[in-house]
DNA sequence: ATTGAAAATGAAAACATTTGCAATATTGTT
DNA sequence: AACAATATTGCAAATGTTTTCATTTTCAAT
C-alpha cells in the first residue's frame, strides 16, 4: 500500500525511508547485482510503502537513453498505417521502449517541426513515414546523429536505412495484372501524389506497366481522389454518368477500390465481367469483399515489426550495422480481376 | 547552417559562443521579454549556427511540464479507435504537446503497467480507454495526483471524468429501432465482451430494448465474433448454413455489420427485404455500403478532439475543474434496415 | 585474533537546465 | 553631473538522478 499525499517521492526520500544513501538506491535499481539482498528487498519495501516511481527524465540527461522513439506519420487513421503503427508500437515495447507519435498531415513543413520537437525530447531514434522529406529535416536528423529509419517505402539509394515494401513495383504487378488479362480500356483512380512517394511510385509502376502492352491511361480516366470510400465512390459514379466506361479501374489503394467496387455494385455493373477493379494494400477486410477484391498485399503488420527490430539495432549497436529490409509486395489475384466483357 | 560534429550542445556552449552567461540564455527562452532584444538576436544566430536544440528532459526535472500525454489504447489498429487518436493527437498537438502512445491489446494488466511507465516518462496527463479497469491502475494514478482522463465511453460515476458517448444508449438505439420496425426473430453479433466495457454496455442497450417489446434473443443467436470482417462474415455463413434465419441481426460495431453484409450479399439473400442488418459506430465507408448501413454513429473525432481539450484544462488549471462531456449517440437510419419480410 | 581480498556502501561530482537574488548597466530627471 | 528608477545580466543554488572513487564491512583463511 503506497502512503496517500507526499509529493516529491525521490529517491533521496527512498534512501532516507530506507536508512542507506541514494547511490545504494540507484544502484539497486541499475546494477541489483552490486547491492546486498538484504538491501535491496528492505529498499523494494520502502519504494512500494512510499510509492516511488523512477524519474526518466532525471536520468536521461546523463546520456542514458530516454527509452522513447518518435514515430512520425502522415495520419493514423488510414487502415495501413493504423496497422504498421499497432505493430510496431508492440514491437518496440517488447523491446523495452515507448513511442511518441506525431502526425503531420502529409504537410512535410510540419514534419520538420514535429522532428525537431521529437529531438526535443530526446528521443532515441525516430522513424518517418516514406522517402521524401525536405532537406532541412533529413540534415536535421543526420546533423544530431539521430538514429533514423525510414519506413514503409524501401529504396537502396534512400538517405536513411529503409524497411519497407516497393510501391513501384506493387504498382507494376498490378499493372502487368491487368494487362495480361487483356485490357486495354483502363482507368486509374489515385490520391493527389503531392507529398506522398507511395501514391506517385505506385501509379509510376502502374503507367510503365501499361506501356509496356502499349496501353496509355487518358487523362479523362486519371482520377484523383483523395483516401476515402466516399470520394471513391462519387468519383466513379460520375465516371458512369458520362457514359463510355473502362474495361478496368486502377485503384492506389484498397480504400478506394471499395468506394469504386460500391458505385459500380449501385449501378449494377458486374464486377469483374463488364469492369474488373483492382486494389493496392490489401487491407483488412478486401479478401471479404464481395467479390473478393483483386489487389497487391503489402504486408503492414511485418513491415511495423520489422522497422522495431531495425531501429531498436540502430540505438543499441555499437558499431554500424545495416538494418535495411526489403519486404516485397505479392499479388493477390482474386474476385474482381477477370478478362475485359464485351463492353 | 549549423555547424557539423560537436556533440553536446548545451546551454553552456549556446552562452559561451554568444558571450553571455548560462541563465541569459535560458532566460532568451523562457521569458525573452526579459532579455534585451539585441541579446536575444546574438543568441539566436549562435542557436542556429550551433545547431542546439532544448533538452527538454532537463527541463522537466525542475517540476517544469514535461509537454507530453500517455495515451494508452486497447489497440490502435481499429478503424473507430484510429480515428480517435488521429483527431486527440491533432488537438493536443495544437495545444503544444505530443503523444506517449501505447497499447495493451485488452490486456487491463499491461494497461497497469503501462500506466506505471507512462508516470516513469512524467507525463503531464494520462488518457484511458474506457471505464473499465483495474483498481491499481485507478489507484496508482490516484495517488499520484495525474490528471486522468477516461476516453471513449461516458458514465457521470467513473472514478475520473469521462469524454465520450453512452454505448448502453447506443445499443437501446439501435435496438428500439430494430424493435419499432417490427422484428421480434433478432439475431445479435457482438465482440467478446470481456476486459471490454464498450461492447458489454451496447449488448446491454440492446437488449433491454428488445425486452421492452417482449423480445428476447435466444442463446443460438447470440453470435460471438471479434472485430473483423473476416470473422462476422464466416459466423453468419455458419448461421445460413443452419437454416432458420432471423430477420434482423444487430452487430456491435459497423465492421461486424459489414462482414454480416459480404456474408449475405454471397449467399444472395437481400438486404433489407429478407434481413435487416445494423452496426454501430458509423465508421468511415460503412454510409457508402449497397445498401448504406443503418447504424449508430458514435462521433469519434469529436470525442477525441474534446479529450484533448478536456485533458489540457486538467493538466493547465489550478483550481478543480469540471470537463466531463457526453456525447451523445445519433440514430443514422440508412438502407440496410426495413420491416420484417415475409421470411 | 589477524590479515587480506572481495563485497557493499557512501560522498561527492556530474548531467543540462531554471530561478531567486544580487550586482551592474542603462535611462530619464533634475 | 548626480541621482534614482528601471532594465538587464550574472552568480550560485537547486532539480533528481548516475557514477567514479574512496571507504567501510564482511568473511574465509591463516
Amino acid at each position: 500500500m503506497a502512503e496517500k499525499g507526499r509529493r516529491n517521492v525521490d529517491i533521496i526520500a527512498v534512501a532516507k525511508a530506507a536508512r542507506v544513501s541514494p547511490s545504494t538506491v540507484s544502484r539497486s535499481f541499475n546494477h541489483p547485482d552490486l547491492v546486498k539482498a538484504t538491501t535491496r528487498k528492505k529498499i523494494d519495501a520502502v519504494v512500494r510503502r512510499l510509492g516511488y516511481i523512477r524519474n526518466r527524465a532525471a536520468q536521461t540527461i546523463h546520456g542514458i537513453r530516454s527509452g522513447t522513439i518518435g514515430l512520425i506519420v502522415p495520419t493514423v487513421d488510414q487502415a495501413i498505417f493504423a496497422e504498421m503503427i499497432q505493430s510496431f508500437s508492440e514491437a518496440v515495447e517488447e523491446l523495452g521502449f515507448t513511442i511518441l507519435l506525431a502526425s503531420h498531415g502529409f504537410n512535410l513543413d510540419r514534419e520538420y517541426s514535429l522532428t525537431r520537437k521529437m529531438l526535443e525530447h530526446r528521443v532515441d531514434g525516430v522513424a518517418l513515414i516514406g522517402i521524401a522529406h525536405t532537406q532541412d529535416t533529413l540534415d536535421l536528423l543526420a546533423q544530431q546523429e539521430m538514429p533514423t529509419l525510414l519506413l514503409w517505402s524501401f529504396s537502396p539509394t534512400a538517405p536513411f536505412p529503409c524497411v519497407g515494401s516497393d510501391n513501384y513495383a506493387a504498382g507494376a504487378l498490378i499493372g502487368r495484372h491487368v494487362a495480361e488479362l487483356g485490357h486495354r480500356r483502363v482507368a486509374a483512380m489515385f490520391p493527389p501524389t503531392e507529398g506522398n512517394d507511395r501514391a506517385s511510385l505506385r501509379f509510376a509502376g502502374v503507367k510503365d506497366a501499361l506501356a509496356e502492352v502499349g496501353c496509355r491511361i487518358p487523362e479523362a480516366w486519371q482520377l484523383v481522389a483523395p483516401y476515402s470510400v466516399a470520394t471513391a465512390k462519387s468519383a466513379v459514379e460520375a465516371l458512369i454518368a458520362e457514359g463510355g466506361l473502362p474495361t478496368a479501374i486502377i485503384c492506389g489503394n484498397d480504400v478506394l477500390a471499395w468506394g469504386t467496387l460500391h458505385a459500380l455494385n449501385r449501378a449494377r455493373i458486374d464486377v469483374p465481367g463488364q469492369v474488373t477493379v483492382t486494389g493496392i494494400g490489401d487491407f483488412k477486410g478486401s479478401k471479404e469483399f464481395e467479390p473478393s477484391l483483386s489487389t497487391v498485399r503489402i504486408p503492414a503488420r511485418t513491415i511495423g515489426a520489422r522497422a522495431a527490430e531495425a531501429i531498436v539495432q540502430l540505438i543499441t549497436s555499437e558499431e554500424a550495422v545495416d538494418v535495411a529490409a526489403l519486404i516485397p509486395p505479392e499479388i493477390m489475384v482474386r474476385g474482381t480481376s477477370g478478362p475485359p466483357g464485351k463492353a
